[in-house]
DNA sequence: GTGTTGACCCCAA
DNA sequence: TTTGGGGCCAACA
């Protein structure tokens, strides 16, 4: 935990995300300690695309529920399809229900 | 060692 | 109410 990147951190975070639900960049963010810093987050994101990290990115999305990694996917529907996949309803590219289904990581500590 | 970039967030007009 | 601009910090070239 000492050498790990603040990229391993956002890792961590994300992979506590239970199925069927979502959290946001700023809430992982503040988790860590960089509630003003969640664009590095999504950048943590953006790595995260590999498969051997298991990192459900397609859970986290911005304040708003607005899936706005969803261009950085092989397909711009993936990350809805993914979504949906788990139970989660998707319209406009945002998450329905976001209240119900956000999940905060500082609940998980 | 410096500068640019970024899957964002908050505040003020 | 909507829109615009600043800030913040780590990784990369």
């Amino acid at each position: 935990m000492t050498k790990s990147t603040f990229y391993e951190q956002v890792y961590e975070i994300a992979r506590l995300i239970p199925k069927g639900r979502i959290t946001t960049y700023g809430a992982i963010a503040k988790a860590l300690g960089l509630a003003k810093s969640s664009r590095m987050v999504g950048t943590a994101m953006l790595h995260a695309h590999d498969p051997r990290l298991s990192v459900p990115a397609h859970r986290v999305v911005n304040r708003i529920g607005l899936l706005t990694g969803k261009h950085h996917y092989d397909t711009p529907t993936q990350m809805q399809e993914l979504l949906e996949a788990e139970g989660i309803a998707i319209k406009d590219h945002q998450v329905q229900n976001f209240k119900e289904l956000f999940w905060d990581p500082l609940i998980d500590l």
